[in-house]
DNA sequence: GATTTTATGTCAGCGATGTTGACTTTCCAA
DNA sequence: TTGGAAAGTCAACATCGCTGACATAAAATC
């Protein structure tokens, strides 16, 4: 039922590390990152945003306050890409700026109500399709899923990707 | 070592299926993609070429003698989008371009020389990555990325997926 | 044999999103 | 007070998606 896997240790099973299984991996990157953003963009054309302004909505929601200069750090974009998005969800009223407290150069990011409201759509989607694919492979599947993702991070992402993860607790 | 995991089918540990996790998951996607085509786009930067021609490399490489609707279909692009990669790449002399045997009306694709090579250096950098990814969580863990990363998968895309699974065996 | 369909290629134009480079304003901090 | 950091903006450009329209050759069907 599991194929290979359990004698891992054993230095017999290193079979998991072949050409042929490295570019497998590389395929289901590939065609399920392609599933994984198809809809929250078919959502995302009824409002006529694109990807770029999913990511800022989602990263805002899930740390409500940072700064812009830190959604630009976890974005890996140019100041210049990001504002381009930036500036018409601020207009549309979907995320709203607040001069920073403590310094007041500093912009801190939250969505309004209606920039809730789109984030549950998108991320309602996307974890809809999420939640399928966890329940059919289960729990100890996340959790290699989960292990070979974050090994695959740069370690500079792989720290915004821990924050993330550690702020929740 | 394991966390929770194991008695999955219990219903207990339904954990797993959090929106917390879930998000989660979606995080590792991006980010973990976002390494994942890092390395190819910094070589293909030399060359002046871009994603969209690695990607056809790529999988003119698995697939030698597909056909352009092949292709097309694997890489769920249009025809147009597709032809102004395939264009470069053949006058580049990276890929080659056979009329077809029994059907005139198909061309068939294959890499030349110059083509595999760029395809290897390319896949080189993504494999080195992927491979200090398996290494680095083990073979179980690499199951069940694959596991959760085809169950994600759209069914159509799954059977390209598959197909190319199957025809190395 | 004439007609329709399929596979491919191409032109033109557009939109989203990334980039570099240059410059400004505001404000903190040394 | 001066230097540098945070943010915003303008301009120009490249890649790579898209639609729509049209052309050609060959296969398939009537």
């Amino acid at each position: 039922m599991d194929g290979p896997g359990q004698e891992a240790q054993g230095g017999e099973s290193l079979l998991f590390l072949t050409d042929e299984q490295l570019r497998k991996g590389i395929e289901a990157m590939f065609f399920a990152y392609r599933a994984f953003t198809a809809d929250p963009d078919r959502i995302l054309e009824k409002y006529e945003y694109g990807r770029a302004h999913h990511r800022a909505l989602h990263f805002i929601n899930r740390q409500p306050g940072l700064t812009v200069s830190t959604l630009l750090a976890v974005l890996g974009v140019t100041k210049q890409s990001l504002n381009r998005v930036l500036r018409t969800l601020i207009s549309d009223g979907l995320v709203e700026v607040r001069v920073g407290k403590r310094d007041k150069r500093e912009r801190n990011l939250y969505l309004t109500e209606r920039g809730k409201e789109l984030e549950r759509e998108l991320s309602e989607a996307q974890r809809a399709r999420m939640r399928a694919a966890y329940r059919a492979a289960g729990p100890a599947a996340v959790a290699g899923f989960r292990q070979v993702l974050e090994a695959m991070m740069d370690p500079e992402l792989r720290r915004h990707y821990l924050a993330l993860r550690d702020e929740e607790a």
